[in-house]
DNA sequence: GCAATATTGTTATAATATAACATAACACTC
DNA sequence: GAGTGTTATGTTATATTATAACAATATTGC
């Protein structure tokens, strides 16, 4: 996911997507009562640490290395916590999570996700979830919560197959 | 998921899904070289048993009660030719599986699953899969599989929650 | 029948996730 | 600022989902 998308761009600066992503996190936990500790933002940072969804054991092995906690309900306890608040999404067929780059905004989570560098870039538009939330009515079904992921070549890697970013 | 929607309906004969569901497989592995052995069959038959999307384990404790196979590798490669053959559907949020309604119908796999009852109702209108490639397109994405996993209440459970139903 | 291929069996293990209970930190009141 | 209720984290064990690797068997085409 480099130049073309809406998301992030290959020579974007990365460190200026956690430094926003902390401070989102920071002003909303403080509006709700929410509190980031040290292992929270820790692990949000580490989510953070790409636009690629990261899994729960790799964030484990992050913390171990930077001398963390050592067993898995840690992460996974940080985690919940940071989906309870909107702060990341889980990509279900991944089994991997993802920062939310519009938390607060009661987005749906809709992603596309490049199968060659592995970025995932959030979807803002509405016009999907409308789609859904209009055949899921014509059949009576009241929609509660929509995953939907999509999985392809975003634009960098269409054009050049070789330029996968870590950012 | 019973009366309402287009799917299932409470009331329908279900032994008429389950059968129909053998046929066409017969006909596409017939048609593409592919085959149906006793094995896949079974699996095919327990993925069946219900609307409801269930897990490769259930299934491997199915075949255990009726004699089958012993192992995980037995299910899952069972699964994969199903699922490589379009016969079912994976469904990521639930790390389950659930047979497809309308196989040979290149259809992108998009689900209305009922969090009362746990039916899974697919979708064959395209305009959730082309306002997903839409969007995609407008941001130079270029589309090769699409995850749309809808949870909420079906038209049944909305009406009356009690009235969960199996087949 | 025989060789080539496809399928299934078997054992072990990887990867993801949670239950249950103990300890520690925090925050509120007095 | 000590006591107390609540929230968060540590710890151990285990559940759930999935695959690797290799052996044995069955099927197909000749």
């Amino acid at each position: 996911m480099t130049r073309s998308g809406s998301p992030p761009g290959a020579d974007h600066d990365h460190r200026l997507c956690v430094e926003a992503a902390i401070a989102d996190a920071q002003a909303i936990c403080a509006a709700r009562g929410g509190r980031l500790t040290a292992l929270r933002r820790r692990v949000l940072e580490l989510v953070w640490a790409s636009h690629r969804p990261v899994g729960a054991y790799a964030i484990l092995d992050a913390l171990d290395r930077r001398g963390g906690a050592g067993a898995p309900p840690t992460v996974y306890r940080a985690l919940e916590f940071l989906l309870a608040h909107g702060l990341i999404h889980r990509i279900e067929s991944l089994n991997a999570y993802v920062g939310c780059s519009r938390p607060g905004h009661r987005n749906a989570g809709q992603f596309l996700i490049c199968s060659d560098c592995g970025n995932a870039a959030e979807l803002d538009g509405g016009s999907v979830a409308a789609a859904v939330v209009a055949e899921a009515t014509r059949l009576g079904f009241a929609v509660e919560r929509q995953t939907v992921e999509v999985s392809g070549l975003c634009a960098d890697c269409t054009v050049d197959p070789e330029a996968a970013d870590v950012g």
